[in-house]
DNA sequence: TTTTTTTCATAATGACCGTTATTAAACCGG
DNA sequence: CCGGTTTAATAACGGTCATTATGAAAAAAA
């Protein structure tokens, strides 16, 4: 019983997203995204809860509709293609839409006033969840001899994240997409290889 | 003629340069910035004009104090030195004061609202002025025979910038100054080496 | 000492921030 | 058709934003 929306939940909270994606999360005004969901700021109030609670569902949905490559990435058998998978798609994604380049995991916030201090730690502990998979990941690819015994699978995943960051970064400055993909050439050149991917002569 | 100051301008621009290198611009309020600088407000109007003229002068100065391994890397002898150099005083930077932490030329914008875009594009244009170098010189590199024909001096600098500034958001997440080393390890471990660098079997 | 000039401190400005009362409209069950 | 309930739209809330008017205090020039 009572009165029925008259907006769609699901596109509001993809304009939210464009906005935070664009704007980050303190550059984002609660004008703006009402204005960008073409819905009243009461409505998105009952609808999402307060801006910080809103900023929380774009970061899911955005990882659910736009990170999809990386338990991708995983999944394929060795490092380097993990590795490979990961930096190319990250270019793609961060160059794709010309009116919100990067990404929402450092666009979102990387400083901030103390008030933003919450989302700022909620995008470092996204981030860092997603730098753990990829270093068990290379765990494994230790154990199965794909990276040499002695790979720090900590530090290689620290780098290939570090390198997400700064291309996203430079997209968000307006590198073009070939660019980042002679940045992600460059990186992958450097990386180790273990007994069975140097050349073909292992069983 | 007139009456004296009574503070110290030189401090006073160092204490804004440090609120801003912790929070950012647009995190950074004009209360945040006197109460660091312990001025009046329009003491700090006076000396320095409004919050974008501040912020850019703050600019110059982190440039002035804080990035003279720049300069200084561009004059070692090979590529690959000049590459080290810079990310291991990164590292060194990003990590050696707690409660400022990551680079002012990341924390300060990465995205924003529409009011921040001319700061914004100023430290796009920064990080430009300084990948413009590093690229020149490696493009020195090649006619020098210290970086291979083949080697892209446009993508290898991007590469080496790429790694400041994903190191400077994981460092402003609290990486500590080991965890990053061991990035910039990584990062080298196999840089590509013209005629005179692979071993010393050449002239 | 008086005048002039600059800085100082207090406090006010209008605009925008995120967040909500408030009231009218729309829907469902009875 | 009417009572109960939910949403919609308008407008207001207190607070903070960057910026500045104002007048007192201080120092050099006359």
């Amino acid at each position: 019983m009572g009165r029925h929306r008259e907006f769609d939940v699901e596109k509001a909270l993809d304009a939210a997203l464009c906005v935070f994606w664009r704007k980050g999360y303190e550059g984002s005004s609660y004008t703006d995204l009402t204005e960008a969901a073409g819905v009243e700021r009461p409505a998105l109030y009952s609808a999402f809860g307060n801006k910080e609670a809103l900023f929380r569902l774009a970061l899911a949905r955005y990882s659910e509709r736009f990170l999809h490559y990386i338990p991708e990435a995983l999944q394929l058998p060795t490092a380097r293609q993990v590795a490979a998978h990961i930096l190319v798609n990250a270019v793609d994604l961060n160059t794709r839409y010309p009116d919100h380049t990067g990404c929402l995991g450092i666009n979102g916030a990387v400083a901030g006033s103390d008030d933003a201090e919450p989302v700022r730690q909620a995008l470092i502990d996204f981030r860092a969840a997603g730098q753990a998979q990829l270093r068990e990941r290379f765990e494994r690819a230790k154990t199965e001899g794909d990276l040499p015994e002695t790979a720090k699978a900590d530090a290689l995943a620290a780098f290939v994240m570090a390198l997400t960051h700064g291309m996203a970064v430079q997209a968000k400055a307006g590198f073009s997409r070939e660019m980042l993909e002679a940045v992600v050439e460059q990186a992958l050149s450097t990386w180790p290889t273990g007994r069975s991917t140097l050349s073909e002569t292992s069983s």
